[in-house]
DNA sequence: TATATTCTACCATTTAGTAAGTAAGTCATC
DNA sequence: GATGACTTACTTACTAAATGGTAGAATATA
């Protein structure tokens, strides 16, 4: 799991892992030094504020997804692997642990947070748009023109299912029901 | 907003208000105290723990939400007006005070509940879908059949859209968003 | 009077955060 | 190559405030 086995990073990958899971009102300072076995005087050392590592947290998480859908976009020639591809990304994190996106998270708790954070946030939705964007841009050069929704509507309706599609996955338990949910909604493309 | 003023019926209003805001772990007995101008040893006179308070929450506004959906179920004949009438439902909660769904949040934080509050959380999404399946079979009965998926997996994704648009529309903080994600969703039936 | 409701005054624990110290490493200078 | 100045990483020990929760007194209300 851990790449770098850095005290600052495993800080940012135990902080990561309890605001997915139990979102940032959900975990405190003393959780991530039980967590990594040190104390939490220590973690005050990197961070001297829970906004600050939140932060940190946040950004390293936006910077990583948006390098695994760089990774997507090479990996892989036809569009619909890639779109496939997204929505396995989005599984990964649902796959263990009752975890779900970072982003999904604090975008639920975003009355907690500044402005700073808030942007943050929204900028994570609006790279994952326009990912879909280009990819649905590559799929419409293929396909028989079908109908000709704008790409960015399209693209704001796939990441608000797959968004969704978390939620319920929650809250039914049924990680199952995922699968079943993005072969329909793939069918509607 | 509050309809019957009665301390109790305060209490579960102002934990409802606090939760969709700011989520289960983001608010304190202290917090409803001061909304409604009690001490907060009043709200342990009604609620002994947190968890009852919070279930008791959860399970009115259930039963309030499915109460709505059957007035709108009552209300309009063409299952389009009330397709539009549900999404119009979800809107209000977005409307003011950077709130979301109650359950689209407790799910996001299901990871602190105990078993027969997830159970009331799923129950709330198991509800909405069977709504809307209704509303769609409806719907079926008078288009010409275009093409026949599934009407449970069809309720199914227009549900998952809902619960995602919402974190969407936290993130970037733009309500219009939605409406137009709402039109464009409803084109796909 | 009896009962329901609300209060004051607590409690133990947890919270984020601070201050001061310590051990180990870096590094220039003699 | 040893000495001392400084830095990094982390600890112990603490604080003030907030947390969920309790006991019992005071006050309404029936």
């Amino acid at each position: 799991m851990d790449k770098n086995n850095s005290t600052l990073d495993k800080i940012l990958d135990a902080g990561r892992h309890l605001i997915q899971k139990y979102g940032y009102n959900g975990f405190s300072y003393a959780d991530i030094a039980e967590i990594i076995g040190i104390k939490k005087a220590s973690i005050h050392y990197y961070f001297p504020s829970k906004q600050e590592l939140v932060r940190a947290v946040l950004q390293r998480y936006n910077k990583d997804f948006l390098n695994d859908l760089y990774q997507i976009e090479q990996q892989f020639t036809d569009p619909l692997d890639k779109l496939k591809s997204f929505f396995l990304l989005y599984r990964k994190t649902l796959e263990n642990d009752e975890k779900i996106c970072l982003c999904s998270m604090m975008a639920a708790e975003i009355s907690s947070f500044p402005k700073e954070i808030r942007t943050d946030i929204n900028r994570f939705f609006l790279d994952n748009e326009e990912w879909l964007e280009k990819v649905l841009t590559q799929k419409k050069a293929l396909d028989v023109p079908s109908f000709s929704d704008s790409l960015a509507e399209q693209s704001k309706l796939l990441l608000t299912f797959v968004q969704g599609a978390q939620l319920l996955v929650r809250a039914s338990g049924e990680l199952e029901q995922y699968d079943t949910m993005v072969e329909n909604v793939l069918k509607t493309l």
